[in-house]
DNA sequence: AAGAAGGACAACCGCATAGAA
DNA sequence: GTTCTATGCGGTTGTCCTTCT
């Protein structure tokens, strides 16, 4: 049915074609005008086109793409050329492999905010959402299959963590909570920034913020028992093979590179592991201020569940006994199981994020 | 060496939304 | 208030290349 539709439109435009070049034959140039503005190209670009569209960019700018046929006589739709500068022509696209930093955040934005590309590929300047989009996808499809998870070890832990603080009616922090010397709240750029946000869904998180913490380097949680070196996760993610390797034991690979992911992040450390001696513990998903604290940090002691406390390397007030401990470990360790592919599929056929299972603020 | 399988990437399609007319 | 247009977004498909058998 499809097909024959199909077969069809071809044959009708067949006739257009052959009625069209008639009378261009007979000299109508505005049958030839309107039949250039039917028969747009598909398919790859040439570099001549490329051409065409960055200089009609350059004289007028972003916009108004549709303008671009009109204008250069470019045979591409108003569509497919702001598809093609938003991806491949426009300046400052970063191409290549993805960095383990980039790889690190890109698992962490998905966990919070699903397959919103967009929003995740603003966190990465220079790569598009499509490229993310890519990227994740062949990577997600080829760790399913394998029966890896499809999250780093530590994004892991606080879905689940944040899952249980659901169960248990956990009653998530306001985003003054003080850590140390640390406020996770928005400075006020970043309170514009969560403005733009509606209220209904508070921005996901101000990873590069919270990355950066200032002058401090980014730090992860401590290893969890998740991450022995029998977890999945022990495995080379994607094509970077230092990519997600254990915090207390992975040195920041010399081939990392020195470059930031994130004009404000520059001093992610690579490693994801304690840096420079400063045990300080900083949140890896905390949400933005303004945001929901849904995933409680380790710093976020106040409210913390003593299991969640045992794990994030703090101490907290009320120690668990060893037989508790070893309880709340087993605990976390099944809340963060790895879902079974179809359970994974089926929460993706609801578009609903891991890590918003369970939201109650939809969107 | 040839075909199959999988990965990476580019591009298209349909839908949603915002703004203009 | 309605319709139209432009744009953006996410899902999907197609193509090329590499690796494996």
């Amino acid at each position: 049915m499809e097909e024959e539709k199909k077969l069809a439109a071809a044959e009708g435009r067949e006739e257009e074609k052959v009625a069209a070049a008639e009378e261009v034959a007979a000299g109508r140039e505005e049958e030839e005008a309107a039949l250039a503005a039917v028969v747009l190209k598909k398919g790859p670009w040439t570099s001549a086109e490329d051409a065409v569209l960055v200089q009609h960019v350059r004289q007028h700018g972003e916009g108004n793409w549709n303008a671009v046929q009109r204008v250069t006589g470019l045979l591409r739709c108003g569509k497919s050329c702001r598809l093609r500068w938003t991806n491949h022509l426009r300046p400052n696209l970063k191409k290549g492999s993805f960095s383990p930093d980039e790889e690190f955040l890109v698992a962490q934005l998905h966990a919070q905010l699903g397959n919103k590309w967009a929003r995740i590929s603003s966190h990465l300047p220079g790569r598009t959402d499509n490229e993310i989009k890519n990227y994740w996808n062949t990577r997600t499809k080829r760790r399913q299959r394998a029966g890896l998870p499809v999250y780093p070890p530590e994004v892991q832990l606080h879905l689940a963590y944040s899952k249980r603080c659901r169960y248990d009616g956990f009653t998530p922090l306001s985003s003054q909570q003080q850590v140390g010397s640390h406020v996770l709240s928005l400075d006020a750029g970043d309170a514009a920034a969560s403005a733009r946000y509606t209220t209904a869904r508070p921005p996901p998180l101000d990873l590069a913020g919270h990355l950066t913490m200032g002058s401090r380097p980014v730090q992860f949680l401590a290893p969890t028992p998740f991450s022995a070196p029998s977890s999945p996760w022990g495995k080379p993610f994607a094509r970077n093979a230092q990519f997600f390797q254990f915090p207390h034991s992975s040195p920041v690979s010399p081939t990392t590179p020195n470059v930031p992911v994130h004009a404000v992040t520059p001093k992610l450390s690579p490693g994801y592991g304690l840096h420079g001696g400063d045990h300080t513990r900083l949140p890896p998903m905390s949400p933005s201020s303004g945001a929901r604290a849904e995933l409680p940090s380790s710093q976020l002691r106040p409210a913390m569940p003593p299991a969640a406390a045992a794990f994030s390397g703090t101490a907290p007030n009320d120690p668990p006994n060893q037989a508790t401990f070893e309880a709340m470990l087993q605990e976390l360790h099944d809340a963060i199981k790895i879902d079974p592919p179809a359970q994974q599929n089926r929460e993706k056929e609801r578009d609903v994020p891991a890590a918003a299972a369970g939201d109650t603020h939809g969107e």
